[in-house]
DNA sequence: CATTAGGTTGATTGC
DNA sequence: GGCAATCAACCTAAT
């Protein structure tokens, strides 16, 4: 009982599935668990206040949860690099624990405390536990590098084996040795944040649909795991993006914050699918978390991931710019119903459902705007709850066919793809009222409704909403030209052209003698 | 090296 | 309404 500890929470605001906060509390006589928050953050950085909802309710759940085991939970304002050696001074620390993160700024960050930590003569102890697998585990295996598919990622995968049982909770009888000291002081100094406080306006909250913290986690996990045909039979392009309630989980910002563990989630749904049929990766309930785990990899093992400059797997394209487009994009005003019930769902919720996510984001990219995906994965990043690194770089490279996914001649209609689900637009309504009293025959489609149907819904297409800004049927054609366009640049590595990059064809015409441009191509590259 | 199968979730048309 | 063919055609990984 020698030690004095600091657990940091950073990701991982929960007491279950946490191995780097029962390193602490082994053999340790002080421990102090420690959240940091560094003020210039939430002015200055773009995070919505839902958002900052969403963590202060998952600190305040996690102090509470540590009562329960006669500890507390200090929310230390200041910098990281500033802070520890202030701490470990003050509480004559030994030891500090903390969960491995994999992000760049993270690894960074964390680097700095680590040589802070052997100043001072604390010792270090990190523990995986934010995903399913250790990623460098995962390259290794790979020789060295992020698996590009997710049929590669599942064999690597096959070959390390299945992932690591979560750990439980530390109990008050794991903590009878171990006491956290805290004063009358405490809350003035270490209590969790008002959104006040951190410079938010709680006029500007949305509704109250997604509380943060482990113990909603926890329970909402119960709850959808209970629907045994459901867990067993879920199919994710199975699932509408527009329904009038989520028709996933939405466990998403619980396992960002790490509220919930992936691996308690995974062994949870393993569970259930013992001794019964259901559905497998990559569509069904393990493959949405092994999704996580391909760009968690894919993010830790490719420089400069949520970039396109700099980046080996993007595709480099000639974006726009253009900030009317984006900004109609964002404040939901494209003219484009379904895309702007979705953009409005973002921004007054915080979550929109995967495939909903999919036609905003080739809506934005190759599919209508043509502006660059950083810039959507910027707005993500600012208005969804369960806004992850390297999951939205990864996506946004996806849907704008920079990386991974490739065929881009495949475009999202931003009226037929909605209308699958929801021929009569009910998901519109709700999130554009205005719209409401047009029929179903062109509540997609406004514009091409009569100017008496527009008087009579109360909502003239150019007045009270806009036309769309851009006519899809005609940018969507010059898009994939342009998408083409790029790829046959990296393919031609900076030639003018590659035949039109149709050499192979169906026909079955083979290829005896080597083409000329082949000629060249493989001269250049050596 | 050349070839081929497969790729989480497209849209439209015609039966 | 559901399904298959067609549209025009990319890349990665395996062989």
């Amino acid at each position: 009982m020698t030690h004095r500890a600091i657990h940091w929470f950073r990701k991982g605001l929960r007491l279950h599935d946490n191995p780097a906060l029962l390193a602490a509390i082994k053999d340790c006589a002080e421990l102090h668990p420690v959240f940091i928050l560094d003020p210039w953050f939430p002015r200055n950085m773009r995070v919505s206040v839902n958002r900052w909802r969403f963590l202060i309710e998952s600190l305040k759940d996690l102090d509470e949860n540590l009562k329960k085991i006669n500890s507390r939970l200090f929310v230390v304002r200041g910098k990281p690099a500033e802070v520890f050696p202030m701490l470990f001074k003050k509480w004559k620390v030994t030891r500090l624990t903390f969960e491995l993160d994999t992000e760049p700024y993270s690894k960074q960050r964390d680097a700095e405390v680590e040589r802070l930590a052997a100043e001072h003569n604390v010792e270090v102890i990190q523990r995986v536990s934010n995903t399913l697998y250790d990623v460098e585990r995962v390259i290794a295996e790979n020789n060295g590098k992020p698996p590009l598919t997710y049929v590669r990622l599942q064999t690597v995968l096959a070959s390390i084996g299945a992932p690591k049982r979560p750990c439980k909770a530390p109990t008050k009888d794991d903590m009878k040795d171990c006491r956290t000291p805290w004063k009358s002081s405490y809350d003035e100094k270490y209590g969790v944040p008002t959104l006040e406080e951190l410079g938010q306006d709680p006029s500007h909250l949305g509704p109250h649909l997604y509380p943060g913290g482990e113990t909603e986690a926890l329970q909402r996990l119960d709850l959808h795991m209970k629907r045994t045909a459901w867990v067993c039979n879920f199919k994710k392009p199975d699932t509408e993006p527009n329904s009038l309630t989520p028709s996933t989980t939405v466990l998403s910002p619980y396992v960002k914050f790490g509220c919930l563990s992936a691996r308690t989630f995974y062994w949870r749904v393993a569970e259930i699918y013992q001794g019964r049929k259901h559905s497998d990766p990559p569509v069904s309930l393990h493959g949405q978390l092994l999704w996580r785990e391909f760009y968690y990899v894919a993010g830790a093992g490719i420089p400069n991931f949520d970039k396109m400059e700099g980046n080996s797997v993007c595709t480099q394209v000639d974006w726009d710019e253009n900030k009317e487009y984006l900004q109609a994009w964002r404040e939901g005003r494209t003219g484009y119903p379904f895309i702007d019930a979705i953009m409005t769902q973002l921004r007054t919720e915080g979550w929109i459902h995967h495939l909903a996510r999919h036609a905003v984001a080739c809506f934005l990219t190759r599919g209508d705007l043509w502006i660059s995906w950083e810039e959507g994965q910027k707005v993500f990043e600012e208005l969804l709850l369960d806004a992850d690194w390297a999951l939205n770089a990864g996506n946004w490279l996806w849907l704008s066919a920079s990386a991974f996914f490739h065929q881009f001649f495949r475009v999202y209609s931003p009226v037929a793809f909605g209308k699958k689900t929801d021929k009569n637009g009910d998901y519109i309504k709700k999130y554009l009222p205005f719209l409401k009293k047009f029929p179903a025959e062109y509540i997609y489609e406004p514009w091409k409704a009569p100017r008496s149907i527009q008087e009579r819904a109360g909502c003239i297409i150019g007045k009270d909403y806009p036309k769309p800004i851009v006519v899809h049927e005609t940018v969507s054609k010059t898009n994939i030209q342009r998408m083409k366009a790029a790829y046959a640049r990296r393919s031609g590595g900076g030639e003018v052209q590659k035949d039109g990059g149709n050499t192979k064809n169906k026909t079955g015409q083979k290829r005896k003698n080597p083409s000329v441009a082949d000629f060249f191509t493989k001269k250049k590259k050596s």
